[in-house]
DNA sequence: GGCAGGTTACTCGGATAGCGATTGTCCGAGTTGATCTGG
DNA sequence: CCAGATCAACTCGGACAATCGCTATCCGAGTAACCTGCC
């Protein structure tokens, strides 16, 4: 199982566009510039994160994307569960209901131990992940950043919004 | 993202053998016939955990799968990794040292804080999965198990055994 | 009757195709801002 | 100089290929039990 690599590339760019002030937006074209990343591809990312309801688009010139709602109030979960869907990652096919021991399904009251144990595991797993908004994760970066790095972004910032 | 199909199939099967005295083996024939799976490709995953040291195996006729340690040494993250591998789900590709605003590597101490976040989670699922023994999950079966498929159950292994 | 050798049937293990989801790419619809023209 | 219409460039959004990993299958290597013939 790997994850979609989408996901890191959205949390990312979410991270980025919480960093700027609200009323600028910021271009799929922009964003995969500042990441050298292939822009087409990240644009269909960033469509889902905009079905999703956690950016806004505006098309036209100095349109673009930017967060729909404050920082603080997009955990990282959401992002996640925005590009790669919501569905759980182990999915009980019941196996035991099948084969010469199986009996009727009415018979099974609940779901089998091994899905309970699989699910509370990523019960944990999402628990972590909305634990943390994207607050957080600026914050993180401002502790952390190069200043090299910050002082060359502020830069292409500067240069791109003009 | 979607975990392997089987994953299920594997801690079923686990879960099976260790329900049988510890001298009796399986062949992995005997259990796809038991949860009518594809017995071919079942095979393929028990040759995984018999490479993972979770079940040891034996040719020839009587022979077949059974477990290498008692239920109450193997977890259920022991078999999940045997199928799955024990790679992180997130790979960090650190686009953050790319584009126009990247420094030199070498001014990157820690890994980014959201590979952090991302790799806490996967550690907080690692967690309840390690909690959890192939004893504990037999112990939910007996309590849960539908009598009427218990009797069915052992009626086949008495048939298959002898 | 007991034993040795050969045979048979059964099992695992790795090597080999098929398919679906993720990855990657493209073009059309729509909007904004600037430009140009006329008053 | 200002207002309005036109135009052009830029952006998103959904539709269309390519690649990789999961799914599925097979056959060969090895082993244990069994059977047969001989002592």
């Amino acid at each position: 199982m790997k994850l979609n690599e989408g996901i890191e590339w959205a949390i990312h760019c979410c991270s980025i566009l919480a960093a700027l002030p609200p009323d600028i937006a910021l271009s799929a074209k922009r964003l995969a510039e500042f990441f050298d990343l292939p822009s087409h591809y990240l644009a269909k990312h960033l469509q889902s994160l905009s079905q999703a309801g956690l950016v806004s688009s505006s098309k036209g010139p100095g349109g673009g994307y930017s967060l729909a709602k404050p920082a603080d109030q997009i955990s990282v979960l959401n992002i996640v569960q925005a590009i790669d869907g919501r569905a759980a990652h182990f999915q009980c096919t019941e196996i035991r209901q099948r084969g010469p021991s199986g009996v009727e399904p009415p018979c099974y009251k609940n779901p089998c131990g091994i899905a309970r144990t699989m699910w509370r595991a990523e019960k944990a797993w999402r628990a972590e992940l909305a634990a943390v908004s994207l607050a957080d994760i600026g914050q993180l970066g401002l502790n952390e950043i190069p200043q090299t790095q910050m002082d060359k972004s502020l830069h292409w910032f500067e240069s791109v919004i003009k």
